[in-house]
DNA sequence: GCCTCTGGATTTTTT
DNA sequence: ATCCAGAGGC
């Protein structure tokens, strides 16, 4: 290979990208070359030292990373790496589970359960519990027992654990949840990593094979690991310890999904031989966008400081838009594109638009379909989140792995095949007394004499049910899996029945993309497609499938933005209650996260950034004004501009309307303070209000003493009170206690 | 058993 | 505002 490969690094990137034995911890600044360092440490350890790829682990947060990175590599050491491992945590344990998974009961042909089936099976958890899933939201149900099993909180231990009512609930409904899952043969998200775990502490020879085998191990984006994945990489590093961590505290963004920033901190203190490199030259920003970003970043307390300098040129100011809505905001931000573009300054691949809600791609959508502007959604509504694309994949796993009920229950009538509610319930509860899955069920029903009682149609009906999957089964055997595709399309009756489905083209065209999708398996040999097929579209994410080579603008969360880098980027809705998000208010660390995440849009801009607020907005009907971001008072004057620069011309491809506002609807004095007169004269003192609380819910349009109009956005019992967020007309959104505000219906 | 209507929830972020 | 699940009618 190229012997000169580390020349191209600067000394401190160098310096982390040889230190190679041992333990290291590199903490490195957005844009300081770190995606660069790991690569070229890997190349430096095949190519140079000859150590062979077999023999090293790399964890990236996204395939798409993963993806890049490999072939980045294969071109650095022009040859193949497909020996090294290299993927996402849960991707990596996947495959080991599916190697190894046998030795603690988990059979070869598990399947993976998203959110959806994962809800599913709660709900039939509580109810076998003996609890009502109106009652308890599945939701706050799952977060609690995702958020325990991130922390390695066994079902036992989390009953002994639990504290409040809600706990009991969950415990029961997590034990159950459990047992469930193994009957179906499946493992949830959090399961991959956990049982990994598991696996290797119960079966210390297996985990022995695995820790000889890893001589070199990195970890990128360790600030947003959880315990149960620092768990992983230490037993997985236990035996030659040459784990190289890479990470920015300042970018940790996802504790809301367990990932503990302690990890980070911990981990000097696991290995206290550590060395630790600071990466922290930015090779990606102007000075004047990342001096934007060190002023953001710096009115956090929880800080392990980075010192980010650059020697970029300073760069434009960065531009701060008000708007007067969301429309209009989405409206300045195509008008800018265009402008940007029309000089051929930018392509509109270089382009970013970054929202710290799914809801607000909605307005910009609108916008950029209106003016004809290409532009790229990346999670919009999922590809594999579409009815029909869930219902496919269903057939396919419930031919992977018949013991899978979720996916049973879901096609066993999609088509319609006169199988209704009642007779599915009979049988379900006939395989349940039997101690048998659903599946086993429709077997001895169909095989033997013994059958549940009744309607003899049904059980016919059941009957050729059981008989196609059976076939499918068997074709699943001989035939290359598109063949089994199409079989399964035709045989079903699926492709008859889903177009002839409202929008039953656009369904089938999304069918077709996942034939695409689907294609890259077709060379594997019969019977060993349908595995590493299930495990590809159950593990990928909405980034994964960013193509930049497509051209139009990127729209995407601030989340998902994390380790992209766009030449132009615009952030919207810098506003008090979305970025910062209204939950954070009330929860000091959360708004430190908030704070990160700003920071984490900030520095993905390389030449311009743009942040835009709309002075009114509108939320689930209602509509709200909210103030200007805190985080737009950390940036001083001097480094920003009001207006849009005027070095383009100004020459918008499709005409804009005159601006639609002067503010009239600006709020000229917040209302006075009136005491709320009590219907009687009667003081109320708090007990006397509580013991008649009038019922709020959702959607509800209150009034209050001193806020005005507003819609009820959720309600959230605590303790013996009940807490409640409005969205005011004029003052945005407020969180209050039941017993003390003064609400009334409007 | 299937279709239509309505009430309720939904919007924080996702591998 | 919109989407979904459950209820009720055909």
């Amino acid at each position: 290979m190229n012997t000169d490969l580390l020349k191209e690094l600067n000394p401190a990137q160098r310096k982390a990208a040889e230190a190679i034995s041992g333990p290291v911890l590199i903490l490195a600044g957005p844009g300081s070359g770190k995606t660069r360092v790991i690569t070229y440490r890997i190349a430096y350890l095949v190519g140079t030292i000859g150590i062979n790829p077999h023999r090293i682990l790399a964890v990236t947060f996204t395939n798409k990373a993963a993806r890049e990175m490999r072939e980045r590599l294969e071109k650095l050491l022009s040859g193949s790496v497909k020996d090294m491992t290299l993927g996402t945590f849960h991707a990596i344990c996947a495959g080991i589970l599916r190697r190894d998974g046998e030795a603690i009961g988990i059979a070869k042909e598990f399947v993976i359960f998203d959110a959806d089936d994962q809800e599913k099976l709660m709900k039939q958890a509580a109810l076998d519990a003996d609890i009502d899933p109106k009652k308890f939201p599945v939701g706050k149900i799952a977060a609690a027992i995702s958020q325990a099993k991130s922390q390695m909180v066994t079902p036992d231990k989390f009953k002994e654990q639990g504290k409040s009512y809600f706990d009991e609930i969950v415990g029961r409904i997590y034990e159950r949840y459990e047992k469930m899952l193994a009957q179906n043969n499946a493992v949830d998200f959090d399961d991959l990593l956990l049982k990994t775990v598991f696996l290797f502490k119960r079966k210390p020879e297996i985990l022995k094979r695995y820790q000889e085998r890893y001589l070199h191990i990195m970890v990128d984006e360790f600030q947003d690991t959880n315990l149960v994945q620092y768990e992983l990489v230490k037993l997985l590093a236990g035996q030659h310890r040459n784990i190289a961590v890479v990470g920015d505290p300042d970018q940790s963004i996802y504790s809301w999904r367990a990932a503990d920033l302690r990890n980070v901190f911990n981990f000097e203190r696991d290995f206290p031989d550590a060395s630790i490199h600071y990466l922290e030259q930015n090779y990606r920003s102007t000075a004047r966008i990342l001096e934007v970003a060190s002023n953001v970043i710096a009115d956090n307390r929880e800080r392990k400081a980075i010192k980010l300098w650059t020697q970029n040129e300073p760069g434009e100011p960065v531009c701060l838009i008000e708007a007067y809505n969301e429309q209009e905001e989405a409206q300045l931000v195509v008008r800018e594109a265009e402008r940007l573009t029309f000089a051929k300054k930018y392509r509109l691949n270089d382009i970013a638009v970054m929202y710290r809600t799914n809801a607000q791609s909605r307005a910009l959508e609108e916008a950029f379909i209106r003016y004809g502007v290409p532009y790229k959604l990346v999670a919009g509504t999922r590809f594999y989140e579409r009815r029909e694309v869930k219902d496919l994949i269903a057939y396919f796993r419930l031919i992977h792995n018949p013991a899978d009920s979720i996916s049973l229950m879901r096609i066993i009538n999609v088509p319609p095949r006169g199988l209704g509610e009642k007779s599915l319930v009979e049988m379900q509860a006939w395989a349940r007394e039997k101690g048998i899955s659903f599946f086993e069920a429709l077997d001895i029903a169909s095989a033997s004499t013994e059958k549940p009682t009744m309607a003899a149609r049904a059980l016919a009906s059941f009957d050729i049910f059981f008989k196609m999957i059976q076939g499918f089964i068997a074709d699943s055997k001989t035939l290359p899996l598109l063949e089994l595709f199409d079989r399964i399309m035709e045989k079903s009756g699926y492709q008859v029945y889903i177009k002839a489905q409202p929008d039953g083209e656009e369904r089938l065209e999304n069918i077709g993309e996942l034939h695409t999708v689907a294609e890259p398996f077709n060379a594997l040999p019969p019977g060993e497609a349908l595995s590493p097929f299930l495990e590809s579209v159950s593990l990928v994410s909405d980034v994964d499938n960013l193509d930049e080579t497509e051209g139009g603008v990127t729209l995407i969360t601030l989340h998902q933005a994390k380790g992209l880098e766009f030449p132009v980027v615009f952030i919207v809705g810098l506003e008090e209650g979305v970025l910062p998000h209204f939950r954070s208010f009330d929860d000091p660390a959360q708004m430190e996260e908030e704070r990160r995440l700003c920071y984490v849009g900030v520095t993905r801009a390389k030449r311009r950034l743009y942040l835009l607020r709309a002075f009114r907005r509108s939320l689930m009907g209602g509509s709200m004004t909210n103030e200007e971001s805190r985080f737009l008072k950390s940036i001083p004057a001097h480094l920003t501009t009001a207006a849009a620069s005027k070095d383009e011309p100004v020459q918008p491809l499709v005409p804009l309307q005159k601006k639609l506002y002067q503010y009239a609807e600006r709020p000229a004095q917040p209302a006075p303070f009136v005491p709320a007169s009590p219907p009687s004269g009667a003081v109320i003192s708090r007990t006397h209000v509580r013991a008649t609380p009038p019922a709020f819910k959702t959607g509800d349009q209150v009034k209050h003493a001193v806020f005005g109009d507003g819609v009820v956005i959720s309600t959230l019992p605590v303790k013996d009170d009940t807490e409640i967020v409005v969205a005011f007309k004029t003052v945005g959104l407020k969180k209050l206690l039941l017993s003390f505000a003064r609400l009334e219906k409007a």
